[in-house]
DNA sequence: CGTGAAAGTGAGAATCACTATCATCTGCCC
DNA sequence: GGGCAGATGATAGTGATTCTCACTTTCACG
C-alpha cells in the first residue's frame, strides 16, 4: 500500500544535487546539501559535520553520513581514490573524470576520457565492463 | 641507470616487488612480501595478517600494515576504490590499469588505457598531470 | 668475525571512520 | 489539521589502522 499515498514528490534535485525519490527536505539535510553544493574541491564527511555544526550545533554525525551516502547512491558525489583521508567530490551528472591537484586539493572535472571501450574489453578479456573511475593527479593551474 | 657498485643494501627488489632504499629483509617482512607476490587479485591487510599468522603466529598486525604501506610508497601495490572493504592490488611496474570483477573480486591488469594525454590536459586546463588511476568495474570472464 | 647504530618488531592501547540502534520527532500528502 | 513513513540525534559498537615503546635484529664497517 505504498502506492496511494506516495505521490511523486518532484523534488529530485536540490541545487544541482540529485536526490532519490521520496526524499524529505529537512533543515538538517538542507544544511548538509548546501555545504556540498557550495563546495569547491574535495571534502570529507567529518569536514561537513564540523562546518554544519557551527550553524546547527545539534546536528548528528549520522545525518551527515546518511546524506553523503544518499548523494553517492544518486551519483552526485563520489569517493576519491589516492587520498590519505577518505574524501568525496561532487559529480555533475553525466560522464566525466577528475583532475585532482596534489598541492591544493582542488578538484576539477573533465569530460576527456578515452577509457577502453566495453566492446574491446569484452573482446580481449571477456570482461563485461559496467563502469569505471578515473582520477588524474597532478598540479593545477594556480599552483604551478 | 645501471647500478655500478654495491650501494648500502642493494636490495630494491624482492620477487618483483620494489622496496625502498635501506630496507632490511627480515623474516617477518619476507613472509608478508611472499604472500603478496604470490597473490592473484585483491587482498586486504587483514587477509594477509591472518594468512601470515598461520606460519608465524607471533607476527604483529602492525608489521603487515608497515609492509603494505612500504609497497604502496614504492608503487608496487595500490589501494582499490569502489570496494566496501579497504583492499589493495599488486601493481606491476609500468603503466596499466585494473579490471575489477564485482562478482568474485578478481583483478586483472590491462595495458589498455587511452587516458587524456598530459599535453592535452595542460592545454585545456593548465593542469600538469603526474599520474592517474583507472579502475574498470564489471563482470569477469568466469563469472558471466 | 664482532659490534654498534639504525631499522624493525610485537603487543596492546588509542584513534579514526563509520554503522547500528532506538526512542522521538516532523515533512508532506491527504 | 491528521497521520505516518521517513528522518533525526545520542550513544554505543565495530572494524580498520596507527601509535607507542621496550626490546630484538640486521648489516655496513672495522
Amino acid at each position: 500500500m505504498a502506492r496511494s499515498r506516495r505521490a511523486p514528490a518532484d523534488r529530485d534535485d536540490y541545487r544541482g544535487l540529485r536526490l532519490p525519490q521520496r526524499t524529505r527536505l529537512t533543515p538538517q539535510r538542507r544544511a548538509v546539501l548546501d555545504l556540498i553544493a557550495d563546495r569547491e574541491g574535495s571534502f570529507t564527511a567529518i569536514d561537513l559535520f564540523q562546518e554544519a555544526r557551527r550553524r546547527r550545533p545539534k546536528l548528528g554525525l549520522a545525518t551527515v553520513y546518511r546524506t553523503v551516502d544518499m548523494l553517492r547512491r544518486t551519483g552526485s558525489v563520489r569517493p576519491l581514490v589516492g587520498d590519505a583521508r577518505p574524501a568525496y567530490v561532487r559529480c555533475e551528472p553525466g560522464h566525466h573524470h577528475h583532475l585532482v591537484c596534489l598541492s591544493c586539493g582542488a578538484v576539477e572535472e573533465t569530460d576527456l576520457c578515452g577509457a577502453p571501450s566495453p566492446a574491446e574489453l569484452r573482446r580481449r578479456y571477456g570482461f563485461r565492463a559496467e563502469g569505471h573511475e578515473l582520477d588524474i593527479y597532478g598540479t593545477c593551474n594556480r599552483c604551478s
